[in-house]
DNA sequence: CATGAATGAGAATTCATTCAT
DNA sequence: GATGAATGAATTCTCATTCAT
């Protein structure tokens, strides 16, 4: 055979299949996952079509693996932040921050896992409701700490509170991701997103009222 | 012959198209918009097939309906509570006891509204982007005007706090309407809606640091 | 019974039914058959559409009344001119005038016949295949006793050519009843029809051949 | 094993979709476009449903399909003869016996283009009208050039001539095809078509009176 | 590994027709 | 006669998934 070309045609493999996972993400941030084919994958992806269930079983399954390979990544680096030995401001304004982040750097994933994974009936799948559900969980376990450490009233349920917390956040992140919050002109994107995360993270440690730090 | 309670039949003419709203909300509830078919919603109002196209153009024409026919009430609601002489704390006691409550009158239609109306494309369109944001514009007022009596801090900029006290709420409810907030079987349902909107108008008029009021 | 209002409510009966025998032949002529809706009719005709049903057993049955009885009517015109004791010309010319003619007076009823009636498998129906026969077998009656009178060329086959005299003039009306053959604005338009039928009537009976006559 | 013959499956990459097209005219020619079901196509084609699908946007594709591919053509043999140096007498019966030819080589394809390309709304459609058009156009022409030759009068319009001309060949065909026109089983079929092509031009350049020759 | 032709279950939508009032 | 609500069969079209090459 006479097909000994110098083309790197290694790591082949993984290399089509990331592919995939990339173009699904483009494809359902922009259609959302039920209206888009499995063709406009890949055609985003600039493989045959075929080739998709060669890595996947289904389409279902490419939203799982997004899920999975890239949300289980996300999470973990939550979880340090919630498990590092910070206060507790010092923490939310962690996870705030990379939570604002991951959105700067990669708005489709985030607007994948705002509008598609976390909604339909997968927010209630037992598999996928413990792996967002472990977002909650470290969230109301800073909380908790921080109420051990006195630095968080404990006059409130952790287990609602986070909800609130990450809930806050979510919606302020959906309003970037669909452009509904504006964002002046007259300022640099990395300023107002700085502008944000302090908003976000000040309103839940001292609150909106004026008296509570005026008194 | 028992005939006699079988007779009213049609009455008020759009008898029949009601029942199909209330059947989409069902339906859209369990099974979410792209799954629903429209025979399940004729069979759920116990009708036949093409009566729903009598009374609505297509499948997308009855969520449509479903939002501009009772989302626009709540939010009239909801501004009512907003541009009312009260307190800034009243107000937002008032709009999240109202969020919370409609989710305990009627959790299909809070969950239709919150997992398929808001989603999808709609929440882009123009006239639903400002029917959703009448939701968020209201709050905004509420955080402005406590502003100007002094009532809430000044320095938050109330257009991006907006996002965080609906978006908050949004998830304690989603939470419930989801199940995935457990009630304490211990407690009475109702007491625990009472505490969770404690918890929530507290959280975000005090919040969660414990200096705050310490101090 | 105290209904004795002075009312011209008489002919009720047939008038109904006739305001939906025109207004099928509108939309029949505007939409084409298949593509009208009873609705589209019962809207055009100012009346219920259910009402239909009460004049016709179903749409079919509407585009056979309008072929029946109005057919009927303009095919007995033309079977008087065809035994009429004129001459071969005379009677061609009027049966010519009289399909043109009809057309500027009511280009709908025409389309209608001429495309939708004559078309589908109608056509080939026992009881209008006799009735367009009817036209076919009028002109043939008329070349055969033209062959007799010595008038027309023994040598072809009438029941052949009836077919030519009928279709070149039903595609000159084709043409006028889909604007196709344009009518030049420099003459009126009763003054183009003139034109038309004779040089209809003049190919017919004389050729095109510029040696048919000159020799 | 016997399964050497059934080996030659997909050879021309469009075998297929061939199969789809004369499917088609065959199914079109019998129910007409209308009645014709795209499950009758796929069933005549022997293939499955959806890939007619794959092949064409949608049913009216198909017709479009057999309209451009197999008209063109036609149109393209018509012509040649029309712009061939032949004289007039020769060159109508050329186009004549092609069009009465193709009418007892594929007389289906002729009934699909008699009944129902020509029909709807696509005779007035820009694209289609123009070819149909051309075949007017190619008459006309005929007929102009024999008039600078002076073999046809210069009295005759060809734009209202061509019309009579293409149409009642026309209508000979749809007779022919409807099988209205019968055929005296006393003579070969292929006689009959000779004389019905005889019959046709000698009406066109000599017409039907038997002064127009005697004199 | 790759390709894209082939399959067919499913769902939406249309609209002629019936029927209770 | 008149109305238009109600019915549901019929059809088109979509698209995930399989499979032969």
């Amino acid at each position: 055979m006479p097909k000994s070309e110098t083309k790197p045609k290694s790591r082949t493999r993984s290399d089509k299949r990331n592919r995939i996972v990339d173009a699904a993400i483009s494809v359902f941030a922009r259609s959302g996952f039920h209206r888009a084919r499995v063709s406009d994958i890949a055609a985003e992806a600039g493989i045959a079509y075929g080739l998709v269930y060669h890595y996947f079983k289904n389409k279902e399954e490419i939203l799982n693996t997004i899920f999975e390979e890239r949300w289980t990544g996300f999470l973990e680096a939550v979880e340090n932040i919630a498990d590092s030995p910070g206060s507790t401001e010092e923490k939310l304004v962690g996870i705030t921050s990379m939570i604002l982040g991951a959105n700067r750097v990669n708005p489709e994933w985030v607007k994948v896992f705002v509008l598609e994974i976390q909604r339909s009936s997968r927010f209630a799948e037992p598999g996928q409701i413990r792996a967002v559900g472990r977002l909650f969980s470290a969230v109301a376990r800073v909380l908790r700490d921080g109420q051990a450490k006195g630095e968080v009233r404990g006059d409130l349920d952790p287990d609602i509170a986070c909800y609130i917390v990450v809930g806050g956040l979510e919606t302020v992140v959906t309003g970037l991701v669909l452009d509904v919050i504006e964002i002046d002109s007259s300022q640099a994107e990395s300023e107002y997103y700085s502008k944000v995360a302090a908003t976000v993270v000040e309103i839940f440690l001292r609150g909106l009222a004026a008296d509570s730090r005026d008194q």
